[in-house]
DNA sequence: TATACGATCTGTAGCGGCTACAGATACAAG
DNA sequence: CTTGTATCTGTAGCCGCTACAGATCGTATA
């Protein structure tokens, strides 16, 4: 995909269509500062430009990956200087990566626990539920 | 664990050390009535008894299960049915496991993603850090 | 040029599931 | 009676959007 910029600018609407961010949520970046203050019409409404599609693409696949907005921050931060140290966003990926790791972790047990709450139901009536049952015991 | 009651009732500080619910939780699912409103002393603190640190307990539990509030509501009007049908709650389990089986999905393939991005990192400095150039790239 | 209609504007409030105060009262021990 | 802790109510904040309302902009057609 290429993010060719016209003299005109791309207005929200096409740049929503062109990143698959929504418009409500591009303003919304805009007012957290992670994407910089457009030019605008003179009638008021937002023109886009030169590299700020591809900064909505990055923030919208960092996302996608779950990075957190402060993180994205970070990021954001490293890329724009021009010299910005590779290291820096290796850290914070496996940072997250670790993270990930967790998640997936404590999913899995959840899966466990469920699973086995599924599997000794055999759906009859009160009273001993194993669902129910286990819902009352103490972890 | 027995959650034995005496006539006077546990205060919201023993309910919470009792069930590992934070104070201002349980105010809040007091708040959001998924617990009942309990008695008061005359001076207007809380007082608990009967079956409510059970109930609270029940609700812990779910949520450590990642159970959501909604769901965990449908739960306990099951349970507060004296004759309640097991099948509904195992259905919203199997629902409930479903969701979570998806979220590991997506979560490993995030991991893939990351690792990789990790493992191409040569720690260099730019251009070409690999992992930038993936949050470039469109999915 | 007038008009109609869609796109965009700002500002604000809501979601879930808590958490964190402030400032006032209750209660138990000495 | 004092001190100190526990609890009280009410409200606001967190994250990352999402969903309005009511006004204005911009453009295609009559």
């Amino acid at each position: 995909m290429k993010f060719t910029t016209d003299a005109l600018g791309y207005t929200i609407g096409v740049m929503s269509r062109k990143t698959g961010v929504s418009i409500e949520t591009i303003r919304y970046y805009e007012r957290i500062a992670i994407m910089p203050k457009p030019d605008r019409t003179e009638g008021g409404n937002r023109q886009y430009n030169g590299k700020q599609p591809k900064r909505l693409f990055f923030i919208r696949r960092s996302r996608e990956l779950g990075f957190r907005i402060l993180e994205i921050r970070a990021l954001l931060e490293m890329v724009d200087q021009d010299d910005f140290s590779c290291s820096e966003v290796h850290d914070l990926t496996v940072v997250h990566l670790v993270s990930v790791k967790k998640k997936i972790v404590s999913l899995k047990k959840l899966e466990n626990v469920l699973s086995k709450m599924v599997a000794e139901c055999n759906l009859g009536n009160v009273p001993d539920c194993p669902i129910v049952d286990t819902l009352f015991e103490v972890a």
